[in-house]
DNA sequence: GATGAATGAGGATTCATTCAT
DNA sequence: AATGAATGAATCCTCATTCAT
């Protein structure tokens, strides 16, 4: 794929994530979507074989810009609750920064139309965190809780807290974020 | 409206649940609801309004249940620390015995069309909770985080845990839950 | 059928009359001509077969109305320039009062199913003009025009005029109607 | 738009014109209209917004035919009197030429739903004939009777009698209509 | 590769009519 | 006689996908 035709299908992945986030998945027409990506309806169908796939790619392309930008900053030997730190402002601030992003990924995610291979593929993303997590319990930093109790405390409070600021329910500053990842790692620590 | 419309009337919204749950909002046809809900297509419109006010009166009859269950056994007198253990059982309980439920809300909530005013309404059924956060924070039981933080912090690793328990992602034991438990509140005790 | 009856059926036409005429046949449902007459949807079927026996009884009710007064104050051997006139007046003032008639009878008339049966049973109701007009040929006062030029030019007039006062194209007072009747007089006279 | 999809609009505008004055326009639905003129139902939306912007184009369509047509060797300076004859055969003609046009657009006409706006936009279609009657008014040719009077005497009659006519009511022979014209003559003219 | 007109199955909703009460 | 809840066929319209250009 050449570089123009790369830009058509980003076009129409960004098209999809901004009128999807919107509208919603079944309320938002291919149409809709070429026109907004500035393509032809059936141009969509060079690049992705069908609607479904169009999300499943635009799911997978999202966890894994958030798979390459949690891990930035975060060396092997570094310790646990700076990586840990690292990790939870990592991923705070990609979807504080692309908000659409959250929206789209929990919509698919509470889909049940959601397809778990896509969904599992994506987990593969995190391999680095399931590591550090195994590293953090052998150092007997964090409480010795399963791994997905783990990702409960940490991380779903984090997507929770970014949909409310976006309804409008409460400001995200600096304190309280400090605060509220003080408690997330008062929660797994040990 | 008598007992055997009262009747009609939830076994429509039994069905809007199953069938929703399963498929998602938009691939679920009326028809199909009627169907499975054994009264005609015609039939549903006698009840409600249109496919989105049965999509809310599902979501509030459920947000009511809810309401009811996660404030049993609790008065008002009681020790911060035991009504926050029973209130956050009672809630996993009620999601965990009622999962469709469960899915059902997310779906809901994470919907661009979900009715802002629908939502507020439901916010009400939680008040109470709201109430003792106040004598928690003033009994300096609890930190001072702003409400929606606590939600974060409380409620969110819930709602996250059944669904991957439902995922087989985990098994929720007595002893796994009562270590989030400590956990989720050493997350917000002082 | 006794007198409360009769004013239930009367609703039921009435209020048909009333909606039809703001909405159109089939824009109208018996559900809500049933509300507006103040009865329940099923009692509609006990006084009419269905949809357009209603319609047809209430088009019957109108022409025949309009066949009685239409030939007020008419005496048989009265001077045909008097009669005509009498009778052009007669049947603009019944429209005048009762545009709604009007509206239904223009909008059945111009329906392609509106039954011929229905209207040919309507025609009966005047006669008495088919044979004033005889006459008046007869007595050389009029022009030897086939019977339905004659209405063309006669009575056409009169219901495209009130129509277009009741989409306030123009104001029909007495001396536009004194100058319209003579129009129309020349038109046909000999 | 090409001349393909030009044939395509105006198959569907005469199967709508055929189909509608056969059976009234909320007892043909689009799926027939489509079958009719050879399309599939969406396609129709691709020409049209939706029902009522097809009948409303089809209305517009009709009246502006008649625009044309009805001027047809009408030239500035001529006189009054030969104006108006060859105008009133030129819409005669018209209409007996194509007698769905006139069904329909009475129909259109006398119903309620019909959109002023529409009516208004096809009344520009006839501005020359405002403007003839203004002169014969100067020249003493015609009555000074209101607009929408002389309409009313010159021009309902003519649709009456064509309708007349297909109900089998009458014949309109070449005597029969000169006969007609002179009277609608006498009845404007001073 | 790109287009966008065309398709036609599918879905929400309405409404004339029936019938148990 | 009167009701009005229930029915389900019928209708308008949408939209994922195809394919001739």
């Amino acid at each position: 794929m050449n570089t123009k035709q790369l830009e058509k299908k980003e076009a129409i992945l960004q098209a999809t994530l901004q009128l999807i986030t919107e509208q919603g998945f079944h309320a938002t027409p291919m149409s809709q979507i070429a026109k907004e990506a500035g393509v032809a309806a059936g141009t969509i169908y060079l690049y992705f074989q069908n609607k479904e796939e169009l999300l499943n790619a635009l799911y997978l392309q999202i966890k894994s810009q958030l798979g390459d930008v949690i891990f930035q900053g975060i060396s092997p030997g570094m310790p646990v609750r700076v990586a840990f730190e690292k990790i939870w402002y990592n991923g705070l601030n990609f979807y504080l920064e692309h908000p659409l992003n959250l929206l789209f990924v929990e919509q698919y995610d509470n889909s049940p139309f959601a397809m778990k291979g896509t969904q599992e593929e994506a987990h593969k993303y995190f391999q680095t965190f399931a590591e550090l997590v195994e590293r953090a319990k052998y150092e007997k930093a964090i409480k010795d809780l399963p791994e997905y109790v783990l990702y409960a405390l940490y991380y779903a409070p984090v997507t929770f807290l970014i949909k409310m600021q976006r309804q409008g329910k409460l400001q995200l500053d600096e304190a309280t974020l400090a605060q509220t990842f003080q408690a997330s790692w008062d929660a797994i620590k040990l």
